[in-house]
DNA sequence: TTGAACTTTCAAAACTTTTTGAAAATTAAT
DNA sequence: ATTAATTTTCAAAAAGTTTTGAAAGTTCAA
C-alpha cells in the first residue's frame, strides 16, 4: 500500500472510531493528521489536506488544545501558529481518561450522591428498586473513578505493569 | 427528595452520560426508567412515561435488547410483550463492554493490521511517523484487546478482586 | 500608527440523527 | 376465517449538530 492511500484510510478510521465514542468526525480527523505529522502543521495545511473550511480547522484544532492532546508550537519570526500532537499514544490515552473523568464521571456521581437521599418509605418496591440502582451505580461509578486516578497518576512502567497483572 | 423527582433526574442523568459516550439520550432513558423499574414495563408504560412515540420506543427498546441489556418477557394469556433491564450494574458492565469490543475495537485492529504493511521507502520522515503511529495504536489495542476479552470472561469476583488490586 | 498576516467569531446553510404517526404486518383468540 | 390487539416499519418532519465563509478582531513588523 501507499503512503498517501495509508494516510487517507487511517484519518477515515480514526475519524469513525471518534464519532462512535462521542467526539466529531473532524475533531478526531484532524487529530488523526496530526498523529501521523512529523512536524507540526499550519491552520493552512490542516485546511488543505482534510479540506475542510478556516473556520471549521480552527474550532477543532481549539477543541484538541482544550482536551490536551495538541499544542501550540510558535516559530521566531512567525507569524503563523503550528500545531503538534502528542505523540506517546499511552499518555494520549492517559489523558483522555482524566478529561473524561474530570467531564463525565465526577458530574454523575454529584447527581447520584443527591439521589441516594431520596425518602424511601419501607416496603415500596419502587423505591426500593430505585434505591438499589443508584446505589450499584454509584458504588461503580466510585470505583472507577479511583481506578481512573490511580492510572493517571501512575507513570508509564506502572500503569503497563498493572495492565500485564490484569491480563495475568 | 420525592421519589418522583428523583427518578426523573435518574433519567435525565443517564439519558445525558449515554449521549456523551454515542449512545442516543432516549435509548439511555429507556434503559434507566428499566434500571428503576422493579417489574417489566410494557411499550405502552414506556412511552407514557418519557412522553416519546410508540415507533420510537419500539426502535430504542429493540436497541437495547441487541445490546444485550434488555430482554422481552411474555406473560402467559397477555398479548402484550414486557421489558426487563438487567439490574446487576457490573453485568451491565461487562455487557457493554462485550459489545462495544465487537463493534468497534476488532474492526479498528483490522484496520490497522492493513495499514501496518504500508512500504516504507527508508529515510522517509514521514512514513516514519506513520508507522510509528500505527504500531503504537495497534500496540495498544491489542492490549486492550486481551484485557477486556480477560473481563469479560470473568466471573464478577475475579473482576471485583483484579479492580481492587489495581487500585493498590 | 498603519496595514498585512493571521486568528477568531458567528449567523446562516448543509448535513445528520432522531422522532413521529399512520399504515402494514403479525399474532392469537374466537 | 375473522377480528381485534399488538408490534413493526418507514417516509416525512423535527431537532440537533457541524460546517462554511465572510466579517470582525488581533498581532506585529515596519
Amino acid at each position: 500500500m501507499k503512503l498517501d492511500e495509508a494516510k487517507e484510510k487511517f484519518i477515515q478510521a480514526w475519524g469513525t472510531l471518534g464519532s462512535s465514542w462521542g467526539i466529531s468526525r473532524t475533531m478526531a480527523q484532524v487529530h488523526a493528521l496530526l498523529l501521523i505529522s512529523p512536524d507540526a502543521l499550519s491552520a493552512e495545511e490542516i485546511m488543505e489536506q482534510l479540506s475542510i473550511s478556516r473556520g471549521n480547522a480552527n474550532l477543532n484544532v481549539r477543541a484538541l488544545i482544550d482536551w490536551g492532546l495538541v499544542q501550540k508550537e510558535l516559530r521566531p519570526g512567525e507569524r503563523k501558529e503550528f500545531f503538534v500532537a502528542e505523540k506517546d499514544i499511552w499518555k494520549v490515552f492517559r489523558q483522555v481518561a482524566k478529561e473524561r473523568r474530570k467531564r463525565e464521571l465526577e458530574p454523575m456521581l454529584s447527581a447520584l450522591e443527591a439521589l441516594r437521599e431520596v425518602e424511601v418509605a419501607k416496603g415500596d418496591r419502587n423505591a426500593k428498586a430505585f434505591s438499589d440502582t443508584v446505589e450499584g451505580i454509584y458504588k461503580l461509578g466510585t470505583k472507577a473513578d479511583k481506578t481512573l486516578d490511580t492510572m493517571i497518576k501512575a507513570d508509564e512502567n506502572w500503569f503497563l505493569g498493572a495492565i500485564m497483572k490484569l491480563m495475568r
